[in-house]
DNA sequence: CACCAGAGGCTTATGGACATAGCCTAAAGG
DNA sequence: CCTTTAGGCTATGTCCATAAGCCTCTGGTG
């Protein structure tokens, strides 16, 4: 039995390759029968590395959290305003254009996740995403206590963007760069009412 | 044997029962054992009157989509303007609320869909749902040119807060009915500006 | 260098899901 | 009363996740 030299880590690389081989549908078709093929193993030994399908999954969510993060911080580093979140949900649609299947993983709402937030790994992962908008809204003069609304609106229009993108909901793909655009403009001046001139 | 009594329509309808009581996860977590079960009849049976489960997944958007129409259009008659949106998106939202199993069912993709829209059922369903928003946009004097990018953002961003809320990734639900407030306003405004005069 | 402990594979088994094939019966119409 | 057929059924196949328990390669230690 040649050893396959397996670990958690080079298990999560090989469902990644599939969730991304798999395209929109990937990481909601990940099986371990697949990883477990690709990895040239069989199913059980899988679960040495991870606890269950889902506890491979959210790890796949955490990476992808991290990667999308990592995304929009070059994105707009060394701009500011306008210019930087123009720049934001840009690298925030492409990363989803790009890897459709890692972005939906970063979407999943996991059964134990407790309602405050950050208390799980997964919960951390997300909320140091939200962190990055946070601090280029900062740069606008966005108040503290209308922080909280503006990131909401910027999730909402930028993920419902997204979604419907990857689900093909906007029919035939014509001007839909335009369409964006259209959208970040509005979040951008919406997000401008709220903030403190100066 | 006595006969269940079984139609098509019945069997959907206990469908829609079981995604109701299995709230967000109700649509996933739909299977034909459970819908057999419900129905006091074998599995099998089900094939009698539906396809596949797929097949009775895609009834349940259908039937889902037509709810949503009828919600977002009772709550505009008779308004217009900002008024008129606004009760738009909030029957939207309420119905997402409401029903959540039933909203996601009206946003999955399934895998015959045409890229141009609506040549399926499901496809003219979720056109219906467009429609009536154009229709309330028709009133803000939104040029038809600019009807698709105004549609779009619409879109993105209700189903974008709706798809966050409902996964429960706006953290501690504190102020989440101002948030929502605030990107109506903002999508209103962003409408306005391209809206002819008038 | 020999040994041993455990990591990391394996096989086997269980149970649930969808789906198909083919049978059988109850109900309806002539 | 008999025939037809819609609408049930049982049985089976395939695919999945997961659990239990075994076996072997490897690496560290005396």
């Amino acid at each position: 039995m040649a050893r396959a030299g397996l670990t958690r880590q080079r298990v999560v690389d090989l469902a990644v390759e599939l969730v991304d081989d798999g395209g929109v549908r990937g990481f909601d078709d990940l099986t371990l029968a697949a990883v477990a093929g690709r990895a040239g193993v069989a199913v059980p030994s899988l679960y040495k590395h991870v606890g269950s399908l889902e506890d491979l999954r959210r790890a796949i969510a955490i990476r992808s959290l991290g990667e999308l993060r990592e995304a929009i911080v070059t994105a707009s580093l060394g701009r500011a305003g306008s210019d930087a979140f123009h720049a934001l949900a840009g690298a925030y649609r492409s990363f989803a254009q790009q890897y459709p299947g890692r972005y939906l993983a970063t979407q999943v709402r996991f059964a134990d996740a407790p309602p405050g937030g950050d208390g799980t790994e997964r919960g951390r992962a997300a909320a140091a995403v939200v962190a990055v908008v946070a601090a280029v809204l900062a740069g606008y003069g966005v108040p503290e206590e209308r922080m909280v609304v503006a990131i909401r609106a910027i999730r909402s229009g930028l993920h419902g963007f997204v979604a419907l993108e990857l689900a093909g909901g906007f029919g035939l793909p014509t001007g839909i760069d335009d369409s964006f655009e259209f959208l970040v403009t509005t979040l951008d001046a919406g997000i401008r009412s709220t903030a403190v001139p100066g």
